[in-house]
RNA sequence: CGCGGGGUAGAGCAGUUCGGUAGCUCGUCGGGCUCAUAACCCGGAGGUCAUGUGGUUCAAAUCCCAUCCCCGCAA
């Protein structure tokens, strides 16, 4: 099957990696532009980039897809499919129209749950038990097309984005290479969603990762986990920003002031909520590396006085 | 040249303002105590203070210069 692959940050690497492997015949690599802003103003070329370059396989990196060159760039290419994944734009009717089997989407939730940027953190952040990978066919709406190939898979306790990120990018490059297999035997049969069962995971705003106490532990520990490891929910320790990672509910707290240190020793340390207490196992202060709390305390005594906030 | 913090013993930090004996908590090793322990007591080992064998100085972790590396913010 010869295919144009689009896709840009590590999600979607592995869904190219899976593609590659099974030999299908990729033409074009499409991909964002090369971030020209890091710290330093560094210029960093998108994951999806550098394993495409590796492959020699061509890349692509129109500022958008709506230019006629851009067009007759993949009509040109006359890919059977187009493979999207985690690619950061939304493709245009015009794009949708160019293959011959058309475009087909790598997701990261269960659709209908969960449509739109951030579909793995939600999915932590709202304490779900079960996630998944859904095959679908592409449209012009955002996430609203047929499904065709769902994926699931169990979330572990107290299990963290970046786990549950790099598990299901494997599972979805297991899952688009047996979709694009059924495609060719005539064997996907396209699900509609139930609209009225659909939720969004809207891309994380720098405030949904600030973390407050005055919440129940189960949601503090959620809120924590759904962004560990990046970018990091975070609070304030004795005026200074600091990051929390690690975190699960501790058992037979009640009581204490919310955002109070209760104890903090090799297993991390634990802060009072509204209601029970959170144990973080590690945490980062602006301007240090990440380290075991108990590290952290060690050379930061005084601040076992003050509170979380 | 986007803004900013940092590099000191295996880990985490203090010491740098105002140059003058290398410190703290923990780990580690040895010993003691204990029914026992991640507890407690005693003792020891372990550091070219990121690099330049750079500059200033009688003397540099500390002041000056250059380089490398790590991290937060912002995008």
């Amino acid at each position: 099957m010869r295919l144009v692959f689009m896709g840009t940050p590590d999600f979607a690497v592995a869904s190219l990696r899976a593609l590659h492997e099974a030999g299908h015949d990729i033409a074009a690599v499409f991909t964002r532009m090369d971030t020209p802003k890091n710290r330093g103003m560094k210029l960093l070329p998108p994951p999806v980039k550098v394993l495409a370059l590796e492959y020699g396989i061509p890349v692509y990196q129109p500022k958008n897809l709506r230019g006629e060159d851009t067009l007759e760039t993949l009509r040109a290419l006359a890919p059977d499919v187009i493979v999207v994944a985690a690619y950061g734009r939304i493709l245009p009717q015009t794009v949708l129209d160019v293959p011959k089997y058309g475009c087909i989407n790598v997701h990261a939730s269960l659709l209908p749950k969960y449509r739109g940027a951030a579909p793995i953190n939600a999915a932590i952040l709202h304490g779900e038990t079960e996630a998944g990978v859904t095959i679908m066919k592409m449209e012009a709406g955002l996430d609203t097309g047929d499904m065709l190939l769902p994926v699931s898979t169990a979330v572990l306790p107290n299990e963290s984005f970046g786990s549950l990120h790099d598990r299901l990018a494997a599972i979805g490059g297991e899952a688009i290479v047996r979709a694009l297999e059924m495609l060719a035997r005539g064997e996907l049969h396209p699900v509609p969603q139930r609209d009225e069962d659909a939720t969004y995971a809207p891309m994380i705003a720098a405030d949904d990762c600030r973390v407050s106490f005055e919440r129940p532990a189960e949601q503090v520990a959620c809120q924590i986990r759904a962004y560990d490891p990046a970018p990091g929910a975070f609070c304030t320790l004795g005026g200074g920003k600091i990051k929390l990672f690690a975190a699960s509910p501790e058992e037979g707290v009640q009581g204490a002031r919310p955002g109070a240190i209760l104890s903090a020793d090799k297993k991390g340390v634990v802060i009072a909520c509204r209601t029970g207490a959170v144990r973080v196992g590690e945490v980062q202060a602006a301007g240090g590396k990440k380290m075991a709390a108990d590290a952290f305390f060690r050379g930061h005594s005084a601040l076992l006085q003050e509170d979380f906030a």
